[in-house]
DNA sequence: GCATTAACCACAG
DNA sequence: CTGTGGTTAATGC
């Protein structure tokens, strides 16, 4: 697994040329070099802003992308206006997903947070190659997994704990599977947090606030600072 | 009944 | 977009 602090960033290259690329997504690198030049000659490498839509959910599934640089969020799209975030994105993990396999349309949707790069990936050469390599297609279908876990358990977060928990979750899960520190710039809006708990923003601002009268958390500008972290555990194991 | 949980609304910054 | 206060509905003693 790819860590995100400073020296690793630092030190590993996006490349254009998949050989030498360092972030490319784990299952690419069980590719022989015949394989990944199959890849190489049909990817094509984009940068999206802010805000922007990387994979829209429902559209015809053309692609893999190969998420290479910079922090995304993954939404289920429901029946109204409020989106589900199943979790985040970081660099390197391949995204595709159940759609590839089921109705070839993407299953949800992948919106960046951040400046994002990555690599489109054609996903009938991918499909192909699932079915002649086998420590590839194992190492893809592992990060499947882990979404498809992550999903299983936003779902009995939301469904069985309840608002203290779930912003107690959703703070120890930034911490630490996504910034790996307890100080970070947040990146998601109060929305976006409302999104990942299942609850109303005004009730995310309210435990925000709670959380700080009890000196769990401290926040100036959109820094993040963790300062309790076995309560903040205790809150999520508890409530 | 009364307390708790949590969403919705309105409004100010 | 963020934060607050008030209202309301459901659920649990």
């Amino acid at each position: 697994m790819m860590d995100l602090n400073e020296d690793a960033v630092a030190h590993s290259a996006i490349s254009d040329n998949c050989m030498l690329c360092d972030r490319k997504a784990e299952c690419f690198r069980k590719l022989t070099k015949t394989e990944l030049k199959k890849f190489h000659d049909s990817k094509s490498t984009v940068t999206y802003r802010k805000g922007e839509t990387i994979i829209k959910q429902g559209t015809q599934f053309t692609h893999v992308v190969s998420f290479n640089e910079g922090l995304a969020k993954l939404v289920v799209e429901g029946e109204t206006e409020k989106n589900v975030m199943i979790g985040l994105v970081k660099p390197s993990e391949i995204l595709g997903g159940p759609g590839m396999f089921e109705n070839n349309r993407y299953a949800f949707s992948v919106i960046a947070l951040t400046k994002s790069k990555i690599c489109l990936i054609d996903a009938s050469i991918f499909k192909k190659i699932i079915q002649t390599n086998d420590e590839f297609a194992e190492s893809f279908l592992s990060t499947f997994s882990t979404r498809y876990i992550q999903a299983i358990n936003r779902l009995v977060s939301i469904t069985q704990k309840q608002m203290y928990g779930r912003v107690a979750e959703a703070l120890l899960y930034l911490s630490d599977s996504i910034y790996l520190t307890d100080e970070f710039n947040m990146d998601l809006s109060r929305l976006e947090l409302a999104e990942f708990t299942g609850m109303s923003k005004e009730s995310v601002s309210r435990i925000f606030r709670e959380f700080k009268e009890d000196d769990l958390i401290s926040t100036h500008g959109r820094t993040i600072i963790i300062k309790n972290k076995n309560r903040l555990r205790r809150i999520y194991n508890l409530c």
